[in-house]
DNA sequence: CCAACATATAACCAAATGCTTATGTGTTTA
DNA sequence: TAAACACATAAGCATTTGGTTATATGTTGG
């Protein structure tokens, strides 16, 4: 089993909060596996643009992600740099793949790449 | 690296949304390493009793903890026929040792035991 | 330069959260 | 059996949270 390093109580804390809520849970996991933009998230989410760019505001402001824009979109993903990147890792192990959503957009064309 | 089987998004959520609080966290992390009473954690904790009560009653209806009454006192302890046992276990793994904090509790002589 | 698109921000609101104080319940002991 | 103790519950309240709609900002393409 891995180990962490010098985790915080109050840092922890903090993080497991935001990870305490599914939309962000969905979100960071399915960051884990594909990088996406926030249009990508909104055909995925039952949920307004605004709502999904605040979830995704909160995961930026705390650390735990990155944001890069190209062209018109914004990508966010995980930031591997973040004291808790591997704490997460371990936290989002276990949930199911979050995969077959991505396809599924693939499938309906909705998938954004900027290849 | 362990692995834990089956673990939903929304009740893996719910879990970390309890996890989620500072006092809470502690206390889980406080019970992996030593069963504890109420008034045990109301001395450990500045908050009032019923503060207390209130999150041990989320953690005991969520399922996580146990509580066995003893006399007088009731004491709490992780509960490791859940489901989410060894996922909590994980999580909390590498946060700092509480076990200071009940050692300074024996020492002031406010240290509960029922053997 | 302007229209269309992607995203962010602001303002608002209902529901949830986490504390408080007051009080009820169960157990022990004198 | 009554007082003392441990804990739970109820009610009230301020703050936080997570959504909404409306609008602002930044980028691209005609």
């Amino acid at each position: 089993m891995q180990t962490n390093e010098a985790l915080d109580i109050e840092g922890t804390a903090n993080v497991l909060k935001l990870l305490g809520d599914k939309t962000r849970l969905t979100m960071v996991k399915i960051m884990s596996e594909h990088e996406c933009c926030v249009c990508e998230f909104v055909d995925l989410f039952d949920m307004s643009q605004p709502a999904i760019s605040q979830h995704l505001r909160k995961l930026k402001d705390s650390g735990i992600v990155n944001e890069a824009r190209r062209g018109q979109w914004i990508f966010y993903s995980l930031n591997q740099t973040s004291p808790y990147h591997s704490f997460i890792q371990t936290v989002i192990k276990d949930l199911p793949s979050q995969a077959f959503k991505v396809e599924e957009l693939t499938a309906q064309g909705k998938r954004i790449c900027c290849d």
